[in-house]
DNA sequence: TTGTCAAGAATGAACGTTCGTTTTAAGTTG
DNA sequence: CAACTTAAAACGAACGTTCATTCTTGACAA
């Protein structure tokens, strides 16, 4: 037998999958054809039929990396017992999906396309629903430390809180891909100001009252 | 002559229009070929053809829409002299996009597709940046009043707060693209708790302090 | 160690399909 | 009837995938 080892088949599995991202995160799924994955891995057709049954397989294996980078990242900051303020927290989750500094993680407009991809594909949406409910989960516990702490009115629910702070982080990813600019540190201090307002009829500054009527 | 009038080519146009939101919305613009969109607008390939040189067009003028009617909601509510609190006025942005209730204008998942698709045209990304920094521009004015009045610290960059408040709007789209669920009145209430938060070395809540140190 | 050999891995040309688009002919309207 | 719109068939190009073939590997006999 000229079985070859398994170290070999799994770098020539990985070789494939950072090739097709390249591809992927360039010109997106379905504008990226085969034989441009094939180009960029440095392979030939059959060689990466031979992994990959088809190029939905290698679009879905993409995406669910995606999703584990991502959810990783805002799972692994949500272990601490006190939670530093929300703008660093968020910093903290950036810095690790966008790579910190050296070697680059998830692309920004690779993600992008995963986020359109899973508009069309149910096992993508069922991952990723997934996914969303264990860092929403993570995160409701960070925003009731922060209600018990008493850093934050607690007559909002914390799913709604933690739902808007993941959101954030989203918006900051989706800026970063479509318009390149903008350093973690701005989205920091963007929140650092917004976590500091007053509200307007408050000019005491009280944080636990019910400075603008109850939430509905 | 045969010759229709203005008002027949501009519903005709707006037929195809209106067919391919609804095929692009659903599978996106490469996964919808050409015999779906003609479906969905019940013509012909020749009639169509006559309205749009390619599919390229099509999907160029839906997206240039889509950026005209989210760039419009955000500058519509800019306006004001006296801005309500960045909850409140970025809820009405969200309803305005969404459409309130009966009609809808720009549904999510179509959203996100014209994102993917940004990506990827030089055309379409010129657009955005153009949209995006007019946005951003009002959104600067409504900041900076929340500074002048002394409701936010005014040692952060007006345009980085303004920039983060517009992610928040586009990551609650996504989220509503990507699990349908979410109400804007949570967005609001969420973004609610956030801005009451109380810095957590400074119990009294000074709002205009440096409650952890200067930003970078 | 060296030589042999079969099985696994890789190749790339070729296939059938489907795409966006064009062409041609029929239909419609003032 | 003339001017123009619509329908539908047809086109070349490009796609994802397959398959017959060649190359490479590693166990094993000598």
């Amino acid at each position: 037998m000229a079985r070859v080892s398994q170290e070999h088949l799994d770098a020539r599995r990985r070789q494939i999958l950072d090739g097709a991202r390249r591809c992927f995160a360039r010109n997106g799924f379905h504008a990226t054809s085969m034989q441009d994955v094939l180009r960029e891995a440095g392979l030939s057709a059959g060689a990466v039929y031979r992994y990959f049954r088809s190029k939905d397989e290698l679009v879905a294996a993409i995406a669910l990396e995606v999703f584990e980078e991502v959810g990783g990242a805002f799972e692994a900051v949500s272990r601490s017992e006190d939670p530093p303020p929300p703008g660093r927290i968020l910093g903290e989750v950036l810095r690790l999906v966008l790579g910190d500094g050296e070697e680059e993680r998830v692309p920004p407009p690779l993600l992008v396309q995963v986020w359109a991809e899973t508009l069309r594909s149910a096992e993508l949406a069922e991952a990723l629903d997934k996914g969303y409910a264990r860092v929403r989960e993570a995160w409701v516990r960070i925003v009731g430390a922060y209600q018990r702490r008493g850093l934050m009115r607690d007559d909002v629910p914390a799913d709604q809180v933690a739902r808007t702070l993941i959101g954030v982080a989203q918006g900051f990813l989706l800026q970063r891909a479509l318009f390149g600019a903008g350093d973690v540190t701005d989205l920091e201090n963007g929140l650092l100001a917004l976590t500091s307002m007053r509200p307007p009829d408050d000019p005491a500054g009280r944080a636990d009252g019910a400075p603008e009527g109850p939430p509905v």
